[in-house]
DNA sequence: GCGACAG
DNA sequence: ATCTTGTCGC
């Protein structure tokens, strides 16, 4: 996999903006779930602003056992500021950074936040996918501007999460424990909306989020704390 | 115009 | 995201 060049990166709001109407036609929302035996890649991303350094983490899971089976990280400059809605500027560098130091391929990469779930239909996951080619999938823990009523209470329930702009679904809440929060799972690339949550039930045997987000999130605070500390 | 707003 | 104490429960 390539990474990014951080010289050609948007550093402003407009060409963000434009960056994300150039790709958008670009994402392919429908594709297969993971089968069996699939890898599973979580990332995720930490940040030190005062420092300025931001760590990310790529590490990929066995479906089958959810085992660990390769992890990596990255390390850098924060490329843009947190802007509700360009994200993806934030975080994508070092998570490509950090995807492409795995030896293996994933077949699914789970994004911490939204996909089609988005302003202009292109977060983070989408956004991924279309830069790499890989299939992908949002997690989010919170609604972001959508809505959705409560699904029921137990692990499996769903209701439609919308876009109060145009009534459209653009993900589903989610519920992953009995009795707990709901998570919010949206499409990224190259799966599709039914197979994305089959997904996510698939890695959420013990806990709300999945086991790929819990992962990463770990690996990525521990990458930071060594490069900020020791 | 103002607030809200994935992480 | 990050800052932070105690607390309830398996």
């Amino acid at each position: 996999m390539t990474t990014v060049d951080l010289a050609a990166w948007p550093t402003t709001e407009a060409a963000a903006l434009a960056e994300q109407h150039r790709l958008r036609p670009l994402v392919e929302p429908h594709g297969p779930a993971p089968a069996p035996g699939a890898l599973v890649a979580g990332v995720d991303v930490a940040y030190d602003d005062e420092r300025d350094v931001v760590a990310a983490a790529a590490v990929l899971l066995d479906l089958d056992t959810l085992e660990v089976v390769e992890q990596a990280t990255a390390v850098g400059r924060i490329a843009f500021p947190y802007l509700p809605g360009l994200l993806a500027f934030r975080e994508l560098p070092a998570v490509i950074d950090a995807l492409s130091r795995l030896t293996r391929r994933p077949d699914l990469v789970v994004c911490d936040g939204y996909g089609l779930a988005h302003p202009r239909r292109l977060g983070l996951a989408s956004h991924l996918g279309v830069l790499t080619g890989l299939a992908t999938m949002g997690v989010a823990k919170t609604p972001f501007t959508f809505s959705s009523t409560d699904p029921g209470p137990e692990r499996g329930a769903w209701t439609p999460l919308v876009d109060a702009g145009d009534g459209s679904e653009v993900g589903r809440a989610l519920r992953t424990r009995a009795g707990v929060k709901p998570v919010f799972v949206s499409v990224g690339h190259r799966i599709g909306l039914s197979e994305a949550v089959s997904a996510v039930l698939a890695l959420t045997p013990k806990y709300r989020l999945p086991e790929t987000t819990r992962q990463a999130d770990s690996l990525c605070r521990r990458a930071l704390g060594e490069a900020v500390r020791g």
